[in-house]
DNA sequence: CAAACACCTTAG
DNA sequence: CATCGCTAAGGTGTTTG
């Protein structure tokens, strides 16, 4: 097995191999026992016949490793569930799909077990998949107990389970709220599965890809989290009970149904409260993220082992589209067969689980024909004249287009009257006064999108992901949020959880080997005059959206520096610790942290030789968290930080750009009042605040000495032109500004200067730079290296930004404005 | 008038 | 006891400079 081709070989035949047994739910089988009890019958048939055919094929004698043992597999593996299959069948053991069988199952296979899993499986031998592949590997039976898997909450450390977390201020808050959240696994599957077609596409297409045209098959589970719940719990026919998955008793969302519970009305996203109504004998089950993801698995590599598909398109856990390459043969009953194949493969390699298809010359057709297919089927729209694609388009709802939702089809109904089908829409949209009212209402571009899907064509989004996944499915943004369960007191808790939530984001900016340049806060306020306790318990209820974003100036993948700008932004947004309801951070802007900044050209190598002397790092890079936030334990119940009081006073008045007028200083005689940890915990507020209130713009405004002479406009010769007198700060002589410089510094020598000055700085530069005055520029570059020089003793956070600015920001302007400068001119600083 | 920004919408 | 309302991307309208 250690050879390439060998093991290749294995997964065409194991494929070959598996009866054909799929044909929907024409399966002849009088109850759900009974059609357990063949279909298990069929796979230990099929399991014996396919390593007989392997043995015959490659000349092996009977294997007898795992002969007598039973093995179950749970939940993700490496190696996967489906290669430890074949390796168990293949040394001569018995593979079992589930643990509900009569079978005595000797061993299960798991990287890890959650607390439930660890009770329910206390009397198996738990053990890792190297037991399998080291023994195989060593050619003998190894000892089980050397591959137990011991306990679970050792190797994780955390406890996450969410009825042991009291609230959102448990240290393990954030994991365990992910941990049994639908939609944070949802977004995580699509962001792996992107990930991993993105690594793949570079191996396997490296060759550019020739502009190829596809038929595309958009294949999707039917109710795939009710399809698989149900299997592992075992108890219901899915075909004749009504199953719904879902967290709760009451008012909570039900993410997934089956048909029959669709047949009494009950649809995902309602709440079980409402569906018990309609359908009283719906049966609620749990969530089996683990196998969710197991049996996506199993789906993947049974769309690329079929070997029809040139490209398969991740669209989430549950659903993807292959991209077949058009050939003039292309017939009817040729993607009727392929359709059938793509089904019967899935239902297959999956042990049981079907997958409609919708199959098009478009990814839009491909999709609506997938409606129609469903559930359990097929549709193939596939037209000889326009008549024939639009009259299949018509009869189709407008919600049923991609990209209109329930807004969009509210604001068309509400404009137009009642719209029901896209047939209505064609039918006014012919009359171009109506154009325009739409375009009004949902804007040009959804407009024009919608005219294109009325033609059964793809719009340009579509497109770009058929044409270039490689651009479309790479990451540009990064973020989390939490929406539920949120509830702060003060502002250490927020300040707290911030921490907390920025250190998960920045693990996976870490992991992802990206920097970012800006950052995006955003919460979820209370809406005014919402009830302080929602409907939904801990619920975030009726709430306002609110974001502010921040530039760094730099790329960075520095925790501290990501982490306090997150509370900057907190404090500028201005929302009272008890109205935030939900809380979430951003990157944008990433770039690849593998390319070493001195890599990419030779400019920046050189100009870091500026600072070398003080044997800096020359990028963002080197950012490992000192300390993780530890909660506060509060004095008492009703300890209300002196923080917040402080706050409150100063909130009054509000005069600055920013919402809050907080005091420059800190009041002493306030202060010495106070006791020394709560001095402390002002004294950190108060530096937070202090950079969130500082600019430069309004402090040199607010300072009578700088009071701003109007200039009058004067021109300057240069280069023969006249060119308008520049002005920074409303200041124009060079030493006039070189004094503001030298004070900006100053100021900022603790917390780094201010995005915003910076902006202003850079662009008046920029200026400078276009009208090739590099002497002016090296002259204000000099003034701050040195001024920064004179504090580096200090030893201040802000020290560092300033060099960075330098490097980063400043020095590139030079070059830019004078590419045939040496560069020892820069030297000559 | 382009870029930046805040906010909205969608999908699964 | 309840309950686990995420996240990336594209669009729109307004402000800014």
């Amino acid at each position: 097995m250690n050879n390439k081709e060998e093991e290749q070989d294995v997964t065409a035949s194991f494929n070959r191999n598996e009866p054909d047994i799929a044909s929907s739910s024409s399966v002849g089988y009088s109850g759900y026992g009974e059609y357990f009890h063949n279909k298990e019958l069929q796979q230990l048939e099929s399991d014996v016949q396919f390593r007989q055919k392997y043995q015959k094929e490659h000349r092996v004698s009977n294997p007898t490793l795992f002969q007598g043992c039973t093995i179950y597999v749970n939940g993700r593996t490496n190696p996967t569930r489906f290669q430890l299959h074949k390796l168990i069948i293949l040394h001569g053991g018995t593979f079992k799909h589930y643990l509900s069988g009569k079978t005595a199952v000797t061993h299960i296979l798991a990287t890890e077990l959650n607390a439930s899993k660890k009770s329910s499986f206390a009397n198996f031998k738990v053990v890792s998949p190297e037991w399998v592949t080291e023994s195989i590997a060593r050619g003998k039976l190894l000892p089980w107990q050397d591959f137990r898997i011991v306990q679970v909450s050792r190797l994780q450390g955390k406890i996450t389970d969410f009825a042991t977390v009291r609230n959102c201020m448990d240290p393990n808050f954030i994991n365990a709220f992910f941990k049994s959240s639908r939609l944070h696994h949802l977004s995580n599957w699509k962001f792996q599965l992107r990930d991993n077609f993105v690594k793949e596409f570079i191996l396997s297409y490296n060759d550019t890809i020739p502009d190829q045209k596809y038929v595309y098959f958009h294949i999707d589970f039917d109710c795939f989290f009710a399809q698989v719940s149900a299997k592992i719990d075992g108890k219901y026919d899915i075909h004749a009970t009504p199953i719904a998955i879902s967290h709760g008793i009451n008012n909570s969302d039900i993410s997934s149904c089956n048909y029959v519970a669709r047949s009494f009305g009950v649809y995902n996203g309602m709440w079980v409260s409402s569906a018990l109504k309609l359908c009283p004998d719906l049966k609620i089950l749990d969530y089996e993220f683990d196998e969710y993801e197991a049996i996506s698995n199993l789906f993947y590599s049974a769309l690329k082992d079929i070997g029809i598909f040139k490209m398969v398109l991740p669209i989430s856990i549950d659903e993807a589209i292959g991209c077949m390459l058009i050939t003039p043969d292309i017939t009817s009953e040729l993607l009727t067969q392929k359709c059938m194949q793509v089904r019967n493969a899935v239902y297959n390699v999956t042990q049981g689980y079907s997958v409609s298809v919708g199959c098009g010359p478009s990814v839009l057709l491909a999709r609506l024909a997938l409606r129609k297919g469903k559930p359990n089927g097929f549709h193939i729209s596939w037209f000889d004249t326009v008549t024939e694609c639009h009259a299949f388009i018509d009869h189709f709802k407008l919600k049923d287009l991609p990209g209109i939702g329930y807004s969009t089809d509210l604001k068309i109904k509400e404009q137009f009257g009642n719209v029901q089908n896209i047939s209505d829409l064609r039918d006014l949209l012919e009359r171009p006064s109506n154009v325009s009212k739409l375009i009004k209402v949902i804007g040009s571009k959804n407009t024009k999108k919608l005219q294109i899907y009325l033609d059964g064509k793809d719009d340009d989004e579509s497109i770009s992901m058929v044409k270039d996944p490689h651009t479309y499915f790479q990451k540009k943004s990064l973020s989390v949020e939490i929406n539920y369960a949120i509830r702060f007191k003060t502002i250490d808790d927020v300040d707290i959880f911030l921490e907390r939530l920025a250190l998960h984001l920045w693990e996976k900016l870490r992991d992802s080997n990206l920097m970012t340049r800006q950052i995006t806060l955003k919460l979820m306020k209370r809406a005014q005059g919402a009830p302080v306790d929602p409907p939904k318990f801990m619920g975030m209820g009726k709430c306002d959206a609110l974001s502010k974003v921040s530039n760094l100036g730099t790329n960075t993948q520095k925790f501290g520096t990501i982490a306090s700008e997150c509370k900057t932004l907190f404090r500028i947004l201005s929302v009272p610790p008890e109205e935030v309801r939900g809380i979430g951070i951003q990157f944008h802007r990433l770039t690849d942290s593998n390319q070493k900044v001195g890599q990419k050209s030779e400019q920046r190598e050189i100009t870091t030789d500026l600072f070398r002397k003080r044997d800096h790092p020359d990028d963002d890079i080197t950012n490992e968290p000192s300390k993780v936030a530890e909660p506060h334990t509060p004095v008492n119940p009703t300890y209300t930080s002196p923080v917040k009081n402080y706050w409150d006073r100063h909130l009054k008045r509000s005069i600055t750009p920013f919402q809050y007028d907080f005091p420059d200083q800190l009041d002493p005689e306030f202060m010495s009042n106070l006791p020394k940890d709560v001095q402390e915990e002002i004294t950190s507020h108060h530096k937070v605040v202090k950079k969130a209130n500082r600019s430069l713009r309004t402090k040199l405004y607010d300072d009578p000495r700088k009071q701003i002479k109007q200039t009058q406009d004067l021109h300057f010769i240069h280069d023969g032109r006249l060119v308008p007198q520049l002005s920074f700060q409303g200041l124009s002589s060079a030493k006039q500004i070189s004094e503001t410089l030298i004070d900006w510094v100053d100021a900022t020598v603790e917390d780094g200067p201010h995005e915003k000055d910076l902006e202003l700085f850079t662009s008046y530069l920029d200026k400078l730079a276009e009208q090739g005055r590099c002497h002016i520029i090296l002259h204000l570059i000099k003034t701050i290296k040195n001024r920064v020089d004179d504090h580096y003793n200090a030893n201040h956070e802000g020290l560092e930004q300033w060099e960075y600015f330098l490097i980063r920001r400043l020095i590139p302007i030079l070059n830019k404005a004078k590419p045939d400068v040496k560069f020892n001119l820069v030297f000559d600083l």
